[in-house]
DNA sequence: ATTTTAGGTTTCTTTTTGCAACTTAAAATT
DNA sequence: AATTTTAAGTTGCAAAAAGAAACCTAAAAT
């Protein structure tokens, strides 16, 4: 039991080719974690990362195209743009976490300072890990691939759109 | 003893340029996507991706290299090799899932099927997100950088005042 | 009126990627 | 035993991407 595979013939249809399109070009995470940290600006993001300036400015756009930054000339300094993280751009926070603690867990340098905790305790974070629909964790022997047409709903309770309604019926 | 100045950190230095150094170039992902899908030969790698050859053992060299993969002539065969993935790379499934769930989230029309369940349950696997040592799911808001220092251990009483040695991380 | 700043382009060199053909050892087939 | 096929690469060359440095333009500061 517990052999994580996937039906090969199904691979091109995961979202991670779709999600490396957007992010796996070089430069992007760390343009990501600084735009995390609070930085908005051209010159910044050149100052704080060791890119040059013309793939810092492919990279900008690319991203901005992908909906990951949104660009805004700034109303109050004309020569100023403002690149920040959109919706879509903040939901990458858990993939660059867990990155990091990757990094952090196997790199050679131990100590990794400063840390990241949670702002109302103060206590550092959990690793990032997966986790089943009742919040145990899982390793990669607890996963396996299953038809979506033929999952069990757990919770009877949400409201059903027609299509899972049907597809529920003709499953059971 | 003791003759040398203290090594100079650098801010906010964290395991993320090392987790790109092993995992940043261009195929990394996708390669090992294919391991955990239970690809263990040279030619079905290249079977499954479409890669150049060159490239493929340029990739497997490297992710050997790294500790990420772990490659063992055949004892039955001995034309072929078998790369597995190693305690470190198993380590790196919930950034890949992440990452695979952020492409299916945001990507242009990827229907999810088959999906990953937990093997005990057959229940879909929840979204990979960032929690509190207390499990509570967090958001980029709900979170700040802190000297790893200043950490006031768990059962001892956390400080409730915002000070200089908190840094919010600043995104939107 | 001149200088500085911000956010880019352009040009050129180096590095990386991709393609196709070639290699070598071992296994399978005739 | 001779040959064919398979597996895992390597080599040589063209194309694409990355990197360095100078250049450009509008706007702000001096």
């Amino acid at each position: 039991m517990g052999e994580l595979r996937e039906p090969l013939q199904q691979l091109a249809e995961c979202g991670l080719p779709t999600a490396l399109e957007a992010m796996g070009e070089r430069w992007s995470f760390m343009i990501l974690r600084a735009a995390f940290n609070g930085v908005r600006h051209f010159e910044e993001f050149l100052s704080e990362i060791s890119i040059a300036r013309n793939i810092l400015a492919n990279r900008l756009t690319r991203l901005t195209e992908s909906g990951i930054l949104h660009r805004t000339p700034c109303p109050d300094d004309r020569r100023k743009v403002e690149y920040r993280l959109t919706e879509k751009g903040l939901d990458l926070l858990p993939t660059m976490i867990a990155l990091r603690q990757w990094g952090e867990k196997w790199g050679t340098g131990v100590l990794s300072n400063p840390v990241l905790v949670d702002d109302r305790d103060r206590q550092p974070i959990l690793p990032v890990t997966i986790r089943s629909h009742d919040e145990r964790v899982l390793g990669h022997m607890d996963l396996c691939w299953m038809n979506s047409a033929d999952i069990t709903p757990i919770n009877a309770g949400a409201p059903d759109t027609m299509d899972d309604r049907v597809r529920k019926l003709s499953a059971i």
